[in-house]
RNA sequence: GGCCCCAUCGUCUAAUGGUUAGGACAACGCUCUUUCAAGGCGUAAAUACGGGUUCGAUUCCCGUUGGGGCCGCCA
């Protein structure tokens, strides 16, 4: 397909774990700054390590990306680009500019032993370089010696001293790619114009450009964007608590407000007009047009949760009530939840942070548990009156047909009490009698949720509590 | 330890040499209200420190301190 220019970007997880939120909005900047320049969105799977990739973690990474909707327009596996990768080794073995090091792995960590109480840097100049053997992993060969500057988009030059590097690692074997190597050439083969990626990535990309220069590549603009960091300011782990983006979709979180949340972790559109109220709601369309790499943040973002539970209401309430009844009623998994006509789920819409609230509030709600008379009482209520208004209440309320028995009819047949009475005298019990909660839903739609019996029964309850 | 990166309210951030340092989340208060929530209004809360440069530094430079990342035959 022709692109109008050759924006083309890529995200390149490997399949060892569960997609997190960090790696959703690195995927989330690519595909922002792909759609924003019509390029292209690539997803790479870097399942080299045949050991630690499995396929339910690929399987996780896809759908992840789907539900957020960061569809990519092309997909790569790299356990099934061996040829390519096999090809570029053996140019670079034959030129010399990579050598098999039999050097074993014991002999290896004394040697980064000693470096390191020597106050030195771990590297392995190998003794092999020019040995010609053909046994054991193949190394680059760096005689590199003048500084390598990284110019990266957000951060400016970043230089390092290449003789502090090493001769590292390239490939198991012919067959067996490592990182630094098969993501070089990856790079390069599917044309990528801009490596966007984690800060955690800065010391990999000296290699990759020594790597890309051996093999005389065109270099994609490196960007580095912060990292998500946990409470304690340390890279996001699982020690952090959630982070598979999986189960904020269990949980009920809606796909927009994920993406609003971690795009603006660590990236902000230009300021509006000074003293107003600058806003945050962002859709999808907005994002693509307001974003730029260069409003990017240098320092690293803590990924603060109460802040998605913000957006998560935010976007709950903006749902029309049929969006909702759509959305919410896959989470109603328990038998009370499905007793509930789907028509008075709305009801929770401005009450609930996850969609999964509401079949939890539905069970509080139909199994009520047992509650001090105090909650009757609340606010300075005179237990005579409310036994009085309770009893009250109960006598309209039995009138009325258990057919047309409702929230509406309810209300109409109260209305006189109310009026009379005054509405927080007579809403009040009622609900605390429904609900055994100072906080509830509505006294009528609880009354919508429950029968006609329910109703009397827990009015009694009440009573008697007085 | 070495190399590299970073530094504005508790958190996310705005302000690219001149602002009473702005907003959002969280907190707290008031208001609305039958409660809670939602809504509205408001309060408290920051330029890490020390030097420069400049008429003037959040902003530019240097240093200090602090935090982070990487140092694999993982990615």
């Amino acid at each position: 397909m022709n692109k109008t220019n050759n924006i083309r970007v890529r995200i390149a997880p490997s399949p060892t774990g569960f997609f997190h939120i960090g790696t959703a909005r690195t995927a989330l900047f690519n595909w922002l700054f792909a759609r924003k320049h019509g390029g292209a969105f690539i997803v790479r799977i870097e399942d080299t390590d045949r050991e630690r990739s499995k396929a339910e973690f690929e399987v996780d990474i896809t759908e992840s990306l789907e539900w957020l909707g960061l569809v990519p327009d092309e997909f790569y596996r790299q356990s099934e680009r061996t040829e390519i990768y096999k090809k570029y080794l053996e140019k670079l073995l034959k030129e010399r500019k990579a050598f098999y090091c039999a050097h074993s792995i014991e002999e290896l960590e004394q040697e980064s032993e000693r470096q390191k109480k020597a106050g030195q840097v771990p590297c392995h100049l190998c003794d092999d370089r020019d040995a010609r053997i053909t046994e054991g992993i193949i190394r680059f060969k760096n005689n590199e010696t003048d500084a390598i500057i990284i110019g990266d988009l957000i951060r400016g030059e970043i230089r390092f001293d290449p003789r502090l590097i090493g001769d590292f690692a390239l490939a198991r074997n012919l067959e067996e790619p490592l990182y630094n190597f098969a993501n070089t050439v990856d790079d390069r083969e599917m044309d990528m114009s801009h490596v966007i990626r984690g800060e955690d990535h800065i010391s990999n990309t000296p290699k990759q450009i020594l790597v890309g220069r051996a093999l005389g590549f065109t270099q994609p603009r490196w960007t580095h964007v912060p990292l998500l960091l946990g409470s304690d300011r340390s890279k996001l782990s699982k020690r952090h608590g959630a982070l598979a983006v999986r189960e904020y979709r269990a949980q009920g979180y809606l796909p927009e407000a994920m993406l609003n949340f971690v795009a603006l972790l660590g990236w902000h559109p230009p300021a509006g007009k000074r003293g107003e109220r600058e806003r945050e709601v962002f859709s999808r369309d907005e994002l693509i047009e307001l974003f730029s790499l260069e409003r990017i943040q240098k320092a690293g973002a803590i990924a603060e949760m109460q802040k998605l539970d913000w957006f998560n209401r935010e976007y709950l309430k903006k749902l029309s009530d049929k969006e909702f009844i759509d959305r919410a009623a896959p989470f109603i998994s328990s038998p009370e939840g499905k007793r509930v006509p789907k028509e008075l789920l709305p009801i929770f819409k401005k009450r609930i942070t996850r969609l999964s609230d509401v079949d939890q509030e539905i069970r509080s709600i139909i199994n009520l548990s047992d509650y001090e008379a105090g909650v009757l009482l609340k606010g300075d209520r005179e237990g005579a009156h409310v036994c009085m208004i309770i009893d009250t209440i109960l006598n309209i309320l039995s009138r009325i047909d258990p057919q047309k028995f409702s929230g509406v009819t309810a209300r109409e047949a109260l209305d006189p009490l109310v009026k009379k009475e005054g509405i927080g005298s007579v809403l009040w019990p009622l609900r605390a009698s429904l609900s055994g909660k100072e906080v509830s839903i509505g006294p009528f739609e609880l009354v919508d949720i429950l029968e006609k019996d329910e109703v009397v029964r827990r009015l009694i309850v009440a009573r008697n509590k007085l």
